[in-house]
DNA sequence: CCGAACCTGTGT
DNA sequence: ACACAGGTTCGG
């Protein structure tokens, strides 16, 4: 589910919201997508003080103050999302965290809970030089790189589609196949075409409309495509700016051609015929 | 490189 | 019944 603009949404609300404080207790409600397992992970996390709650490439990273870390992936349809003293458990909630220093005067806000309906999503307890490695492992940050540095990243390998190299997160961190769509639209170019083929001038093209469109998707909260919301329960607001992606047989806004949708590398692509060559 | 796998839910 | 869903990893 979430790229970049949903989880830095989620990072951004968590950190807030959470910085400095305390986990005091944590309820495993189901077993199996945490590491270290079971009670192990449990005694990992209890009494761990929050640092500051940050994001790398689609990764969730809870920083401790021992410098360790919990590091969460989401995937397609994890969720951390504040809950009140009422709330009742849901059939895919995976785990409840509660923090000390959180009242009920406290905007009603005290748990925080972790759900997953699909199952793909991890949380992981991390020594700091794991996290390192982690750290290191992705690409550039789009939001935080000269679009010439990730226009740099999309020379090769020549023969790859450019759609297959945007979603590679040791490319550029944090596109998915949303924005990976959205920005060969604003850019002007198909989906299928092989690296090799882009002109200097295309990859910088390219570069910048993944920065504008992950950036304006991120003031609007994200994109609510199918089930994401943020930690406050909210939906994101882009979807009504989305160009391609989930609009197959509707007009383009551009040129009013019939949007097409593909198969590439086992996700759904799409793009208008006419606008892009 | 491609397909399958990990899972559950929803829409046609 | 079948296709499809914001992701990633693994095997062939």
């Amino acid at each position: 589910m979430p790229e970049l603009p949903e989880v830095e949404t989620i990072a951004k609300q968590l950190d807030k919201k959470l910085r400095g404080r305390t986990i005091k207790s944590v309820e495993l409600l189901q077993t199996g997508r945490e590491t270290p397992q079971g009670s192990k992970f449990v005694k990992a996390v209890e009494g761990k003080k929050i640092e500051r709650i940050t994001r790398r490439a689609k990764l969730l990273i809870w920083n401790f103050t021992d410098g360790s870390a919990m590091l969460a992936h989401l995937k397609m349809t994890g969720r951390f999302v504040f809950v009140d003293k009422d709330y009742q458990l849901g059939k895919h909630d995976r785990a409840i965290f509660i923090f000390s220093g959180l009242r009920i005067a406290d905007s009603g806000l005290v748990r925080l809970v972790w759900s997953d309906v699909r199952k793909f999503g991890f949380v992981k307890i991390v020594k700091p030089a794991e996290l390192v490695d982690v750290m290191a492992c992705y690409g550039p940050e789009p939001l935080e790189s000269q679009a010439q540095e990730l226009a740099d990243r999309l020379k090769s390998p020549k023969t790859r589609m450019v759609k297959a190299a945007l979603l590679n997160q040791e490319v550029i961190a944090g596109v998915g196949n949303i924005y990976a769509d959205e920005a060969l639209h604003r850019a002007k170019l198909r989906p299928t075409r092989r690296l090799g083929t882009l002109s200097i001038e295309d990859r910088l093209r390219l570069a910048k409309e993944i920065k504008r469109v992950l950036c304006e998707a991120l003031k609007q909260g994200g994109t609510s495509a199918n089930d994401y919301v943020d930690a406050s329960g909210a939906k994101g607001k882009f979807l009504d700016f989305l160009r391609v992606y989930g609009r197959k047989g509707e007009r383009c806004r551009e040129c009013g051609t019939e949007i097409k949708r593909i198969t590439i590398g086992q996700r759904g692509t799409h793009y208008c015929p006419k606008c892009q060559i």
